[in-house]
DNA sequence: TCTGGGGTCCTAGGACCC
DNA sequence: TCTGGGGTCCTAGGACCC
């Protein structure tokens, strides 16, 4: 099968993993077939994925865990805690897979792909694409859903017409097939077109502009004076004309952020400082990893927000002398802009770490004084990345980051990491 | 008891310059 | 009476995404 490539592509699938961190449950606990599933986000918190028939039992999306207990209780719902170190690998699997089927793809998210079709004029597209979702399936376990169209935009809304069953029963749904675009544009509601959010579909639909159809009649000009350009462009790919385009070599990060939230309410000092310089220490990792360097860096701390009790929130920002990646400065940097910020006498819930005004490592500016030092520093991180690396995360770290972490975000229900861990790979006979 | 985390892009407005 | 205009850069905040 040959394939052409093109400058912009005119043709798109969307593929999206079906209830993506629920399947990824149950394919290593296929006893989880049949029965609802969640997950839920950091600290158990909310609800971020659901099987289907979890959501046949009215389990929303982002609903708060505890206002759903008796839910649970009652239609036995299986609910776990994130496990990214697993989805990411499954995510990896899915779009190796992918891959096979055309050079052209954009990971999108963690659990969808764009993939340029253009090349593959001439042939039938939809028999294709039933192909890669047979494959995908067979290869991950995991089921997708895919939409085909001219646009980014309108790819988006055929596959949720499609996990929706408004249309093609096989997962399937090519528009260029489909001779009759607006019985279904009228089916869609303005706020599940992609691009349309909370704020613009209240402002649209008080203004009779309800369905993806409607939006796409409205005029550009007037859309883009009111709203913007990202929602005419929005407009214009309604049209199936396409204003955004494939992104196949992502761009480096422009900022870092690690922010999470405690178990429990923190108020003295010296557990923030544990926390921050722990952010602080994850966010100099992941800066190393993309190779990157920060010139600034935030530090911000919240206290609840949905308790009735004194709110303080506050950030700091602080430059540095010359952009690093290395562990010590940046805790170091943390702390300061911390111990500026604290406030006595809150109970706080969360705290971050931004490192911002990211460059490449191999391109930043050394600052007169310190070439001897960096040299030293820079080994030594690597080496302790290397460590890590090896032995797991965290077998060294630095002492600020602290030993007890009682503050510690908690996963009770994290399912074992089948694919990424020695000691945690599945069972299939105990002998 | 218990309410996620990590990103991007655009725009408005202020500071500053000539 | 009457106090310019246009450009750039930066930042904060808002909106969106998954």
């Amino acid at each position: 099968m040959s394939f052409t490539p093109s400058e912009q592509p005119t043709l798109f699938a969307l593929v999206d993993c079906n209830n993506f961190y629920a399947s990824c449950e149950r394919i290593f606990n296929p006893g989880l077939n049949g029965k609802p599933v969640v997950v839920m986000s950091n600290n158990d918190g909310c609800v971020v994925a659901r099987s289907e028939e979890a959501k046949a039992v009215g389990i929303g999306m982002g609903v708060p865990v505890f206002k759903i207990r008796e839910k649970i209780e009652a239609h036995a719902i299986e609910i776990f805690s994130s496990n990214y170190a697993m989805y990411g690998d499954m995510s990896r699997r899915v779009m190796q897979t992918l891959s096979q089927f055309t050079p052209e793809l954009e990971i999108y998210s963690i659990d969808e792909a764009f993939l340029n079709m253009s090349g593959f004029q001439g042939r039938d597209l939809t028999e294709y694409a039933r192909q890669i979702r047979v494959t995908v399936k067979q290869w991950t376990g995991i089921p997708v859903s895919i939409g085909i169209a001219e646009t980014k935009t309108l790819a988006k809304i055929g596959n949720r017409a499609v996990k929706k069953k408004l249309v093609g029963s096989d997962g399937v749904f090519n528009w260029t097939c489909s001779p009759n675009r607006d019985s279904l544009l009228s089916q869609i509601a303005v706020e599940d077109v992609w691009g349309i959010g909370p704020s613009i579909s209240r402002y649209l639909i008080a203004r009779g502009i309800a369905s993806a159809k409607a939006l796409r009649d409205a005029d550009p000009r007037w859309i883009k004076q009111r709203l913007g350009v990202v929602v005419m462009r929005t407009v214009m790919e309604l049209r199936g004309t396409p204003c955004i385009p494939l992104e196949l070599h992502p761009h480096s990060k422009k900022n870092i952020c690690v922010s999470r939230g405690f178990c429990r309410p923190v108020e003295t000092l010296a557990e923030l400082e544990e926390a921050v310089a722990s952010y602080a220490s994850r966010a100099a990792e992941k800066a190393r990893l993309g190779g990157l360097s920060a010139s600034a860096l935030t530090i911000f701390i919240q206290t609840n927000r949905f308790k009735d009790e004194p709110q303080y929130n506050n950030a700091a920002s602080v430059s540095l002398a010359a952009a690093t990646a290395n562990t010590g400065e940046l805790i170091q940097t943390a702390l300061t802009g911390l111990r500026a910020i604290y406030c006595k006498g809150y109970r706080y819930a969360k705290a971050g770490v931004l490192l911002n005004g990211l460059v490449d490592s191999t391109r930043t500016q050394a600052t007169l004084f310190d070439e001897q030092d960096r040299v030293r520093s820079l080994r030594l991180t690597k080496t302790i990345d290397r460590v890590n690396a090896d032995y797991g995360a965290d077998t060294l770290h630095y002492a600020a980051t602290g030993f007890s972490r009682t503050w510690r975000t908690k996963f009770m229900r994290r399912s074992p990491r089948y694919t990424t861990c020695w000691t945690e790979l599945p069972v299939v006979m105990a002998v």
